[in-house]
RNA sequence: GGCCCGUUCGUCUAGGGGUUAGGACGCCAGGUUUUCAUCCUGGUAACAGGGGUUCGAUUCCCCUACGGGCUACCA
């Protein structure tokens, strides 16, 4: 009975992981690193005919970007290994056998054609079809065949499944940690497939047997699975095997409109539901997230710590995570939150590293920073970053530190640009190039003491200014601008400025 | 339809038998910046409804409504 605290998140590989489950695996990690324990990823392809190609890779490089690795699954065996359900076939059809020894599971025979019929048959009467106690005894399978009938139709081949066998008159009593206590009437409970006709078990079977062999103590995952949770109870009853400890997260919604966040509400909001892209489909990492960010906000989105801190790095989101402070009920998704958290990291960031970053975008435009050291684009993103949501967003807010612009805002323009402008900005230009020590402050001081020497008004002089530099009545404090420009390219942008509006 | 889970500002949420029901995003206004954004200050806005229990319910219980999930030889 391991005191060992033990994770896993198991995702399905039919295609990129979304939000969703990456906070799943989110908690998950959080909860493992809380307590010392280990997170384990098991990939759950028990689903032949749904398997994508590449959707394993993809989550696992998902996981690594956003710093939760696991420390045991695929490529990374550990003991407890194999960690793909497909590798671990072996297994399972003898835990099945082992319930149909004991009388917790029956070979059925029916076809789906069948099943389908009696379903559509109930469903015209306004009654639930149900297959268990109630109608088993007339349904093919061997609780109602003959010894001889089962066993002709086992060495025939014909396709058969096996069944778990749930009990009549019972109530199932489990606890989840989020929730609390639940009874369900065992009367409602299927006698759900345990071993598919195919040899594969479903999840169910699979999901218990590896929680099992895995020593997993704590299975924390969706809550789409808690209508599943009293078969999983009783599968444990019936291997004898100590139950996990259950927790069942809310899930996350739709931005607008009903149900659950999918790919589709993406694709509608202009917001991606990937960390990685996937396909057409845009990740967070390809956006400009940083991953810093998307876990910032995963976790906030369900989960709370009960102070009124909202900034979190993963380290403190380890420290201050518990099961018991997650909320039932789902939780809308909301793109505009994920920009502020974006924001938010993105000033944390050091300038060094986002100025390589951000170097790399240079690059791709082709711009030379002609002479500069790689110091005048750190200073660049220090002056801007801080309005800025995304790297992405920097080229955009400081195009002119590295371009003179080509074009002046129309709206600014019509209203600073007058017939005496012209002249006033070629005053400005000569105080620029009498400017010696040029920095900012010398630069602030001469033009301002000039303006008001010269009895002009500040709005005459700055707006057009700052057209004729930057291109717009935008950006950070004009006179650092100008010193980063230099006294040349400042008295070219005038010149130019004054060539073209007159 | 059946079963299960849920319900505090538009959204994420704190709180919990007596509170001016708190914070964050968004939005609005003011201030700063002789620009824009950031930032700061302020504002807007919520306990789904009905019954109980109680001196007192947003908080506990029940019902209804609404929302969500499950109901496959998918996970």
């Amino acid at each position: 009975m391991g005191q060992k605290i033990r994770v896993r998140f198991a995702p399905s590989p039919t295609g990129p992981l979304h939000i969703g489950g990456l906070r799943t695996a989110l908690f998950n990690y959080l909860f493992a690193k809380k307590h010392g324990g280990d997170f384990v990823l098991r990939i759950e392809d028990t689903d032949q005919s749904r398997y994508v190609e590449g959707a394993e890779d993809y989550i696992i490089e998902a996981l690594n970007w956003c710093r939760i690795p696991f420390g045991e699954g695929p490529s990374k065996e550990g003991a407890f290994g194999p960690y793909r359900q497909s590798e671990r076939k072996h297994f399972y059809l003898q835990y099945a056998e082992e319930l149909l020894k004991n009388g917790h599971a029956y070979y059925a025979f029916d076809t789906p054609e069948r099943l389908d019929f009696h379903r559509k048959d109930h469903e015209a009467k306004g009654k639930t079809f149900i297959y268990n106690w109630h109608n088993r005894l007339k349904l093919n399978n061997s609780l109602s065949l003959s010894k001889e009938e089962v066993k002709t139709k086992l060495e025939s081949g014909i396709p058969h499944v096996i069944r778990f066998k749930s009990p009549q008159d019972t109530v199932v009593v489990f606890n989840d940690v989020i929730r609390g206590t639940i009874k369900i009437d065992s009367n409602t409970l299927d006698d759900k497939i345990l071993f598919k006709s195919d040899g594969m078990p479903t999840y169910h079977l699979a999901n218990i047997v590896d929680d099992h062999l895995m020593e997993i103590s704590h299975v924390i995952r969706g809550e789409e699975w808690l209508p599943s949770l009293a078969l999983h109870h009783l599968l444990y009853d019936a291997f004898g095997w100590e139950k996990p400890v259950f927790a069942h997260l809310p899930l996350i919604m739709k931005p607008n409109g009903k149900g659950k966040l999918s790919k589709r509400d993406g694709e509608k909001g202009g917001f991606p539901v990937f960390p990685l892209s996937w396909g057409e489909s845009p990740g967070y990492r390809e956006t400009g997230y940083f991953p810093e960010a998307l876990i910032n906000f995963l976790a906030m989105l369900g989960w709370n710590p009960g102070t009124e801190q909202e900034l979190f790095s993963l380290k403190q989101l380890v420290a201050a995570f518990s099961l018991e402070r997650v909320n039932k009920s789902g939780a809308r998704f909301d793109p505009e939150k994920t920009k502020w958290y974006n924001h938010q990291w993105l000033q944390k960031k050091d300038n060094g590293d986002l100025a390589r970053s951000f170097g790399l975008v240079l690059d791709q435009k082709a711009i030379h920073q002609s002479g500069q050291d790689d110091k005048y684009t750190e200073k660049v993103v220090g002056l801007i970053k801080e309005r800025a949501d995304f790297l992405s967003d920097l080229w955009e807010l400081g195009s002119y530190f590295f371009e003179a612009p080509t074009r002046y805002a129309e709206k600014p323009l019509k209203k600073q640009w007058k017939e005496d402008t012209g002249g006033v900005m070629k005053k400005v230009a000569q105080i620029i190039n009498n400017t010696e020590a040029f920095t900012s402050h010398a630069l602030e001081t001469n033009i301002k003491d000039w303006i008001t020497k010269s009895e002009l008004s500040f709005g005459k002089v700055m707006g057009p200014l700052r057209l004729v530099i930057v291109g717009d009545l935008k950006g950070p404090h004009l006179f650092d601008i100008l010193e980063m420009l230099g006294k040349e390219e400042c008295l070219r942008r005038i010149e130019k400025g004054v060539k073209t509006l007159g």
